[in-house]
DNA sequence: ATCTTAATTTGTTCACTGCCGAAGCGTTCG
DNA sequence: CGAACGCTTCGGCAGTGAACAAATTAAGAT
């Protein structure tokens, strides 16, 4: 009388190729419109209209219209994260478009809308040690140096509702740690971009540091280069 | 050039009702037969051995033969950790049989072969508090208490290959914190099982604690009866 | 040696689903 | 207003795969 999980119901919202192809092209966390997403996949409109409609039916895609145009995205950070694991567990195509999961991702790459990889993990560490997050039984709530950290890299402040936490933990499967999800990732990965000190790599999740941004880890997260380029052997 | 992960392998490989309730079936780590499995999933045997060829095509379970039967389980517990996500991720079927991710299933449950749920985080919690495990850089390693918790608790030593950690941790998907798998949580949750601290509960992931197993969790982990039924509101 | 039981292989049936062409609806732009 | 564009719905075709029956292989049990 009690419940078993559907695992085929989310199993069938996955088994297509194209609904692969088109959930990779939406692991950056940017949202896309049905027919760059049917290019993307390469199956036409009314086909990939088909497949948007099963993924947000299935729970894994959320979609918003402006105008004539729809925009889909993942639905939340949870399904990203899992993503993200599924991905790791699943034989990778070599034959098809440039990459999501290669090793140029393991450095800095986007999950859904913050940083993971090994920037992702490390800006994280910093940000506890630097007491500007707290972390408390596994929840994550501002410390003393939250404002002062806001106002230094340029964010302005309220972010998310009062007294939810600015941020929560998101596994990191490449890394197999955690990384900070939540209003403050969202936030800070948006201001690394648009500052520059982040550039997407075309076509791919795969994250550039530029120099100034370099320098903005040193002297915000007191990272250097050294940190971000070690690789760890498994 | 590079790499796009084929999330719809394993997807077709989850994709179907029967198959998803043979992993189900699997998800408390032990092995079952091909009959065994044909009988929990409703179908003939002939049909339960292509949809089990399938799952471990895809990766997902290994067979071992033993005389004229074949036992099936979970390939490793990276696959049980995703299958956990995965199944908070998908919707619950109400009709079926007893229960796999339900309420009783929060406090404490076997995940693949060790022991997740409320259970499993504190257990880990209060074992790298006692000095038993040391944690570096997110790996796990014996700590000082290691040895004597062993003796005390009725485990002989050796467990695993020398150097290598004797836990890593395994994202508890229900409590959001990570609990350990690895030789050491397995000989943990085998020993449970056999001095009857935990038991099983009939077709179910849930464990049972009983009053032997709560002295034990008091003398050995310093975890009190209060503790574990304490539900966080999430 | 013979019977029984477990697992698999093969063949067939049947339902489902991915795909696109054609058509319909709604928005935007000239 | 009409043309263009984006998205969706409908219908038909083709390919896939899940189901079981029957037959085959293999390992105990008597």
């Amino acid at each position: 009388m009690t419940i078993e999980p559907r695992l085929d119901i989310i199993g069938a919202a996955l088994a297509d190729p194209s609904r692969s192809r088109i959930l990779c092209e939406l692991m950056d966390g940017r949202a896309f419109t049905n027919k760059e997403l049917a290019c993307a996949a390469n199956v036409s409109p009314q086909t990939a209209s088909a497949h948007l409609k099963q993924l947000e039916q299935a729970g894994l895609t959320a979609s918003l219209r402006n105008g004539r145009h729809v925009y889909h995205r993942i639905a939340n950070a949870e399904v990203a994260a899992i993503l993200e694991g599924l991905a790791q567990l699943s034989p990778t195509d070599h034959l098809s478009r440039p990459g999501q999961i290669g090793t140029d991702t393991r450095q800095a790459r986007s999950c859904y809308n913050h940083i993971a990889g090994r920037l992702g993990v490390l800006m994280t560490d910093r940000l506890i040690a630097l007491n500007v997050l707290m972390v408390r039984d596994d929840t994550i709530c501002a410390g003393p140096r939250y404002h002062a950290f806001l106002d230094e890299i340029g964010i302005e402040a309220p972010l998310g509702s009062l007294g939810k936490p600015p941020a929560k933990f998101c596994l990191d499967w490449t890394e197999r740690r955690h990384h900070i999800s939540g209003p403050l990732a969202t936030a800070i990965m948006q201001k690394f971009l648009e500052a520059h000190w982040l550039e997407r790599r075309t076509g791919s999740r795969a994250l550039n540091i530029t120099a100034e941004g370099l320098d903005v880890l040193e002297c915000q997260f007191g990272l250097t280069q050294v940190d971000i380029d070690l690789v760890d052997p498994v």
